[in-house]
RNA sequence: UGGGCUAUCGCCAAACGGUAAGGCAACGGACUCUGACUCCGUCAUUUCAAGGUUCGAAUCCUUGUAGCCCAGCCA
């Protein structure tokens, strides 16, 4: 039956493309990989390439590789690779012992670059990079024949090794693809494959002074590595022709085949290293883990759990066409994820004081409450009870509409966990807010006694006063303008959200609540999900099963 | 204006010539120690548009339209 429903699920095109190539002996195992380059820090975006690459390793049952693809000295630092590498990790995308640099081909790529010049597929240009660039013509024209393209093999190859060997200033020549100036892909109008760039290098430090472009060192680092499908984004597309063109010149067996699928887009939030990078640079946010950013590290710390972005991931699927998904899809992932997963406990965030009268003073009452009550083996906890509690202010009205089943005057409420309570009256300062809410409990209708004389509509969830722990709530709203959407499409800017950054307020929660004392904020994820960011330690997710939201916990019906 | 790619519900996304899956969201209703969760139900006579081929078209052909990407010695 679970076979069944599962053989329903069709395989996204990408699998389909791997079965074709199985099916007819191109490849006969799957090998993946994902290569970051390590000048940022990974984000939502990433997770969908980094599970996406893992899983069809998986499925396949074959292999998935991490490798860094530093080619570019100047944009690379290591700080990124440490963390690239622990957000991976955190995601479960395993590497086994498949960690590679690109660095690490240096040798190999310069002798496939000999090898093109020998073949006469290759050779060293002296124009600069803006001739370069008027050569190459536009979208419309086609490019001019480069005048240093006619060189002797001989002469290229002396000409390289000089690159090489330091002779030349950084832009002074480069190693141009010899392919065809009239094409109209403008990638295959003969690009340049290598540029002087006299750098220290995070790996290789000043071994090199040249160094491979990504159109020439892509390919040839998946063919080193038994790469099968290097599996990339859109934009790449019109690089495939080169890519196919490096791997024949290049006379690989078996060459690696390049599939690309749409980036993941999220509806109001900035997705989008650039645009992270500088709302990191420009304090605009607190850091590359602030929970209103989607990077890996702020999702982590907002409470977001592995499985949740994997489900996340699988749910929206891969496709070709340019699309952005609903943010709510993420939500519904966590929740799903942590609903039977983690305890919930009660928390006010914006409290009213409830007395009950009839209740002795002083007195104290632990009371057990089970931690999830749709799931027993997370077993239970106390709660202290007496006289004087804190309940949501929403959840009492002095003049309730219709179906408002919780607290008004005459009506009687369960105190989860504990008693019913009847409401018998309030009082109200001087600007008429009310300030306590009066009730009376009835002691024969103890959670867990089995009471059934009578029922009631409403459940609310409270606090006690006295032994309430006190917490610094941060609720974190839109970085982005919902109204004009994420990015400024004429300049490219970024459309924040003027008045809604951080908001900082007092909540309670019952002290139940383990390590409280550590804490010193709460992520907002959403009705009824907080995560508690532990000082100093790992984010823990508590659920709640209704708590306020900044807008509102729910809808009264009309 | 050259080339490449993409258009299926508010948002993702299947369907590969045989009569529009599924998920999110939304909306009804049942249940409930939270109005959450769960459960049940509703939600594309139509696939960007217009023509054509066919017994039959989201799928094939034609002509349009819209969006994304490409003119780094970035990746």
């Amino acid at each position: 039956m679970e076979e069944n429903e599962k053989e329903v699920i069709s395989r996204n095109f990408i699998e389909q493309e791997i079965d074709k190539d199985l099916a007819e002996g191109v490849y006969d195992t799957v090998h993946t990989r994902f290569p970051p380059e390590p000048n940022g820090y990974l984000h939502i975006g990433h997770a969908k390439s980094i599970l996406l690459n893992y899983s069809l390793a998986e499925k396949y049952q074959g292999k998935f590789n991490m490798r860094f693809d530093d080619t570019n000295p100047t944009k690379e630092k290591t700080e990124f690779v440490e963390s690239i590498k622990e957000d991976i990790k955190w995601l479960g995308a395993d590497w086994e012992d498949r960690l590679f640099f690109a660095s690490d081909y240096f040798e190999q790529m310069y002798e496939a670059a000999v090898k093109l010049i020998k073949k006469g597929k290759a050779y060293v240009s002296d124009l600069s990079a803006e001739e370069i660039r008027e050569y190459r013509g536009t979208l419309t024209e086609p490019g001019k024949k480069d005048p240093y393209s006619d060189r002797s093999v001989e002469e290229n190859l002396e000409l390289f090794e000089n690159m090489k060997n330091g002779v030349y200033k950084d832009g002074e020549k480069v190693l141009r693809a010899r392919i065809d100036m009239t094409s109209p892909n403008i990638n295959m109008r003969d690009p340049v494959i290598y540029r002087v760039a006299h750098m220290n290098h995070h790996n290789t430090g000043d071994t090199w002074c040249i160094y491979p472009m990504y159109d020439f060192a892509h390919p040839i680092e998946d063919a080193i590595e038994g790469i099968t499908h290097s599996i990339c984004t859109l934009e790449f597309e019109d690089h495939r022709p080169l890519y196919d063109w490096v791997v024949r010149e290049l006379e690989y067996e078996k060459p690696p085949r390049q599939i690309e699928f749409a980036k993941l887009y999220l509806t109001n939030v900035v997705t989008g290293k650039r645009y992270i990078k500088k709302l990191v640079e420009d304090g605009i946010v607190d850091g590359w883990d602030d929970p209103r950013l989607v990077s890996i590290a702020a999702l982590r710390r907002r409470g977001f759990t592995p499985e949740s972005l994997r489900m996340f991931v699988e749910l929206c699927g891969v496709s070709k066409s340019n699309s952005s998904v609903d943010y709510a899809m993420l939500e519904y992932c966590v929740r799903e994820d942590l609903k039977l997963k983690k305890p919930r406990m009660m928390a006010v965030l914006d409290p009213i004081k409830l007395v009950i009268d009839n209740y002795p003073e002083g007195q104290v009452e632990m009371l057990e409450a089970s931690n999830n009550m749709e799931n027993p083996e997370l077993g239970t906890h106390q709660v202290p009870f007496s006289k004087e509690l804190y309940i949501e202010r929403e959840d009492f009205m002095e003049e309730p509409p219709k179906k408002y089943f919780r607290l008004f005057p005459g009506n009687e409420v369960r105190l989860m966990h504990a008693y019913f309570v009847t409401c018998t009256g309030f009082e109200k300062d001087d600007e008429g807010n009310v300030t306590v809410v009066h009730c009376t409990y009835d002691p024969a209708t103890k959670a867990g006694s089995g009471f059934s004389e009578r029922k009631v509509k409403g459940t609310i969830h409270w606090v006690p006063v006295k032994e309430a722990v006190k917490a610094e709530v941060r609720l974190y709203e839109n970085l982005v303008d919902e109204e004009k959407g994420v990015y400024n499409k004429e300049d490219g800017s970024l459309n924040l959200n003027p008045n809604s950054l951080t908001i900082l307020k007092e909540c309670y929660l019952e002290p139940a609540v383990s390590g409280a004392e550590a804490y010193d904020s709460f992520q907002f994820v959403r009705n009824g999900f907080f995560c508690v960011d532990y000082k100093d330690s790992t984010p823990e997710a508590l659920v709640f099963n209704r708590i306020v939201s900044l807008k509102s916990s729910f809808k009264l019906p009309k």
